[in-house]
RNA sequence: CCAGUCGGCUGGAUGGCCGCUGCCGUAAGGCAGAGGAAAGUCCGGGCUCCACGGAGACACGGCGCCGGAUAAGGUCCGGCGGGGGAGACCCCAGGGAAAGCGCCACAGAAAGUAAACCGCCGCUGAUGCGGUAAGGGUGAAAGGGUGCGGUAAGAGCGCACCGCUGGGUCGGCGACGUCCCAGGCAUGGCAAGCCCCGCCGGGAGCAAGACCGAAUAGGGGCGACGCUGGCGGCGCUAGCCGCCUAGCCUGUUUCCGGGUAGUCGCCCGGGUUGGUCGCCAGAGGCGGUCGGCGACGAUCGUCCCAGAGGAAUGGCCGUCACGCGGAGUUCAGCUUGCUGAGCUGCGCCAUACAGAACCCGGCUUAUAGGCCGACUGGCGCU
């Protein structure tokens, strides 16, 4: 189990895992990244440290925040099952492991195509992923400079 | 055929690929999977926990013609009364205004113990004084209405009819209606102003609540004894007795009551994240028969019909209906370039309102398009 590819992750395929918790929400959206896309922003943040296994071995973990201010309830509705589709049928579209992620959708994702849809989550998480690396590294130099 | 009134139904169909939730199955797999409003959370219940002693007064909230239906209701059905309409039919917050208080803008002379602007009549030389409430005028509303008599002019001043009030007869379970008698009329409207009368009413809600369950803080139950302060008496003390006075809880308050305050002993562990239950067989759906004007009831047969939990019931793509726009063509009508109908391609849209969250019965509100039935009025035909 230790010496194992850390590209094989458990559940490439099939059901997303969803972010359960207000608490996670909030910690998204406090300590986050964000990116903007048409029709909707991601954040980001790496999963919490009490998490049951090594980071790189989680699944990534997605949230949908769909406020009432964009739709009622039939067309908030079909936005999360619209964004969960995307994820499913596309493969998590090059999210990270050991990430939280949470979409925030506007009310252009009610109408988008398919197509577009999955094209700019795409581009979002690759984003995301390249903005991350270089926060991640300025921080390790930091750390290394003040001991 | 046209115009209208009332009521009901429906809420795209079908196929492919990839998925989600639940149940069944060892497995492969199979079966099921949003609405008429699932909505607003405005009423009524079931269910759960808490509180709950009795009597009186007060307060608060709701309801308000009668009878019935129902688990119940502010719902429904059948009636009554009033108002509107030519009619089918529609509307009514429909107890009490001779218990009281209050209000009735503007206009108007006057808005409630009536009053007198113009007018009418009488007297007078005239100014004016008196009578009057027919007519005019104002207003949402002007102190019964219409007619005849009467009179100086008028007036319930008198009479008839209608209305009103009181009493009675008859019919109806009743709201109420019918008829008779009496009274010359007293009683304007507003109670969705206060109010009065009658009836009803514990509170919170499935995040209710129950169970399983690391760590931390210390909690709960049962039993026994005891019960704050002041004064007086008895007693050596411990303590006992009597009187007075207080706090909190039970909507407020009064009376009679009750609970609560500390110590000791014994027993139970406690419950955040999470999990399980509550949680879907029910005032259940469909069909028949019988009873009832009806709401509905009785009975028989048959079916099992969503159970999620940051929350499943979907995503994408075809085909076809329906609809809309424009074109061509055929037919009909005539106001000779328009209207209507049918057919054939093309394009657009791929449906409106809207997503179960413990469950039922209602109400209210939203809703593209389509369909059906009953009835009323008019025109045409037989």
């Amino acid at each position: 189990m230790t010496t194992d590819a850390p590209a094989k992750l458990p559940h490439a395929h099939g059901k997303p895992e969803r972010l359960r918790h207000r608490r996670d929400f909030i910690r998204a959206s406090k300590l986050g990244l964000r990116v903007n896309a048409p029709g909707f922003s991601i954040q980001t943040v790496p999963q919490a440290p009490e998490a049951p296994l090594a980071p790189y071995q989680n699944p990534p973990r997605f949230g949908f925040t769909v406020t009432k201010k964009v739709a009622g309830a039939v067309g908030r509705n079909r936005i999360r099952r619209r964004l969960k589709e995307a994820l499913r049928a596309g493969g998590r579209l090059g999210a990270q492991a050991g990430q939280d992620y949470v979409v925030i959708a506007r009310r252009e994702t009610l109408t988008a195509s398919f197509a577009d849809l999955i094209l700019h989550m795409t581009e979002s998480f690759t984003r995301l992923k390249s903005r991350a690396g270089a926060q991640g590294s300025r921080k390790q130099k930091d750390g290394h400079s003040a001991r």
